[in-house]
DNA sequence: ATTATAAGCTAATTCGAATTAGCCGTCAAT
DNA sequence: ATTGACGGCTAATTCGAATTAGCTTATAAT
């Protein structure tokens, strides 16, 4: 990672720690390990290394919508996916889901620093809702769609019925961002929170 | 209410809407109808605002802990609310629940003001998390406990029945308030929701 | 070999926001 | 009537963070 890429890393740490407004050029710098006017050789000022993360991370999050399935990109359901569904667990399914957006590294930071940052632009509360309330429920609500047609799990509210699965994950997800000492409890919650979805929509029955 | 409350006031808006480090002390004694300096005779500075806000904050919760019994004070259960619950519809509790949150004034700009600002201060989202996660689920858990015991509804894990009650709600919450207009379509999922889970959890079976 | 560019540094400079100094009118209590 | 505290104002002052100026070295291209 050069210099001009790792300034972007730390500067992503540091705002999803303290936002940006507490964050000076000079501690990027020290994270970088550099000093505070050098960082101008690479950016034109403190905006556009934040401008330059957001830009980023929107590439990020089209490349991996597609290719774990998990975060948006309602669009096609390919064939393997679908047959994949079909033998899934889903307590995988929401475990795996939980602790992507636990622990990726990027995806981690850029949350808080959405979190921080969403009500001083409203592009940013945008991009916050989408990738954690619509972009989830569509996906996860066309993948509901395939598994209630396929009669293994019954309801006639295909959208309660994702909410009632996607909400108590986002809710512990937050959790976890904000005291990471408590996930374990949370992950233990979220697998006991699946077998009871699974058994109350009838998987089981 | 005096201008010292209303610089409070004006200030935890302000606060609530950019954060704390891009609202400047011009900002708030504009927004009172004052000039900076006069500011100081009534605050020793900047960050004493920001504390008083929370101290009126404190005990403002402290109090409706008690008085609407939805927030938190899980110690004792009196036979008010115990009796109350035999007949209080479900939907009825959580849109109560849900529209107390999301209007009371001082309750929505609190939020969103801790929402920004948790990440900076571990006490914070001490708070945050107590607030909307913990204090709810406790308060929650007993009252499904109660249910439970009067054969309304079913379970063998109260902790996700009450998730599963809970997290939507908060979820919906999160989405009002970052963008007021979807209030109307997040109450209808919200009665959706409810009713769902009344009749997942065997109310009417 | 020379030159240009990239990327670093130190030492200013700028600039804006927080705070302080010091003055003034009002009003309630002596 | 006088005084003092309260709460406001204008005009500094301070101070810290962002940015710019200008120098240096290394390296890659001519």
């Amino acid at each position: 990672m050069n210099t001009k890429e790792r300034i972007l890393d730390e500067a992503l740490t540091l705002f999803s720690e303290k936002g940006y407004a507490n964050v000076y050029v000079n501690d990027i710098a020290e994270a970088v390990g550099i000093k505070a006017p050098s960082l101008y050789k690479h950016y034109k000022n403190k905006q556009a290394i934040f401008d330059a993360i957001l830009e980023v991370m929107y590439a990020r999050f089209k490349e991996t919508a597609g290719s774990l399935n998990i975060a948006g990109d309602n669009a096609d359901v390919d064939a393997g996916i679908y047959k994949s569904m079909e033998e899934t667990d889903l307590v995988q399914l929401g475990k795996n889901l939980f602790l992507y957006y636990l622990h990726d590294d990027y995806t981690k930071r850029f949350r808080k620093m959405l979190t921080i940052e969403q009500f001083r632009d409203k592009a940013l509360s945008t991009v916050y809702m989408d990738q954690y309330f619509d972009a989830p429920l569509s996906y996860q609500g066309m993948l509901f769609g395939l598994i209630v047609q396929q009669g293994l799990l019954k309801t006639d509210n295909i959208p309660v019925m994702t909410l009632h699965f996607y909400a108590p994950i986002y809710t512990l997800l937050t959790v976890c961002d904000r005291d990471p000492s408590r996930e374990e409890e949370c992950l233990k919650l979220l697998e006991e929170h699946i077998r009871k979805f699974d058994e109350l929509y009838g998987r089981n029955t």
